[in-house]
DNA sequence: TTCTATGCAAAAGCTTTGCAAATCA
DNA sequence: TGATTTGCAAAGCTTTTGCATAGAA
């Protein structure tokens, strides 16, 4: 039995006294309508596009909540950009990004996640999310 | 022959039109005294302790030069803090960050570089730098 | 009915920028 | 000398907060 992403925050707001109000339940499923990341200012002015005018204050409080409620999770760039997305239980971010054309590529190994694991259990860090990032030249741009 | 970073940063600057100002020497000079990643206003502080009152505009400006130039990387923690540090060219930067204190350990372990640079061979991919950050809940955050 | 949530505007942090004066090459 | 850099203050951005009102339970 799988819970929606709604009933979830429902019951995260049930737990800790809060209140399930017609703008939390529109942003929850805004949110969980994009499959990518997202800005918080964007994300306000796809709810305006809708026609959802909440307050900045409100949008950035419930975010607060979902992040809280585990629901979705936050990514830092370099940039000093925010990001958020919904959060994959079973889903690392590793990536290979190419400098010259841009092109990514997911890693798929696990061995990485076991070295990682031991080393996060040997120091008593509980991992909530972790981002591999190589950057350089694909074979394509190499011969280049 | 292994330049000083005063040096290498002078190079950047020839090549790029910049000057070595006093105020860039003495923010190079403490950045490469500190081992540790700093924030920038603590840094700031540090400066001051030590009579060097440079403007935060100026400690800004030279920390985006020596960020261009390559000799310090930023760090951003998902509470929204950022760090700088200065950067170990041998190594690689592998850091667990705290989410609730922002506590930032470093892992060394060079399986996970091998395990890296097999992927990459594999794929074709020729690396020149990677970044992986573990984020999470430290010892002591968890049992609060 | 009671207490949380909302909206607004103001405040708070952090970082950048415009400009005149100072400084480097 | 001519261009970059500095310091200051102001402005920019993103995010948070105080407070009166609206709304959920």
């Amino acid at each position: 039995m799988k819970l929606t992403p709604l009933k979830k925050f429902e019951n995260y707001l049930v737990e800790n006294e809060g209140r399930l109000t017609s703008q939390k339940k529109a942003i929850v499923q805004e949110v969980f309508n994009i499959d990518d990341h997202f800005e918080v200012e964007n994300f306000i002015d796809m709810l305006r596009a809708e026609d959802k005018k909440f307050s900045r204050a409100t949008v950035y409080r419930t975010i607060k909540q979902l992040l809280e409620a585990g629901l979705i999770q936050k990514i830092s760039a370099l940039n000093g950009k925010v990001f958020y997305e919904r959060k994959m239980t079973n889903k690392e971010h590793d990536h290979v990004i190419c400098n010259s054309c841009g092109e990514i590529y997911e890693i798929n190994d696990n061995s990485i996640q076991k070295i990682l694991d031991n080393y996060c259990k040997d120091i008593g860090f509980r991992p909530e999310y972790r981002s591999l990032h190589i950057y350089g030249l694909c074979k394509a741009c190499f011969k280049r």
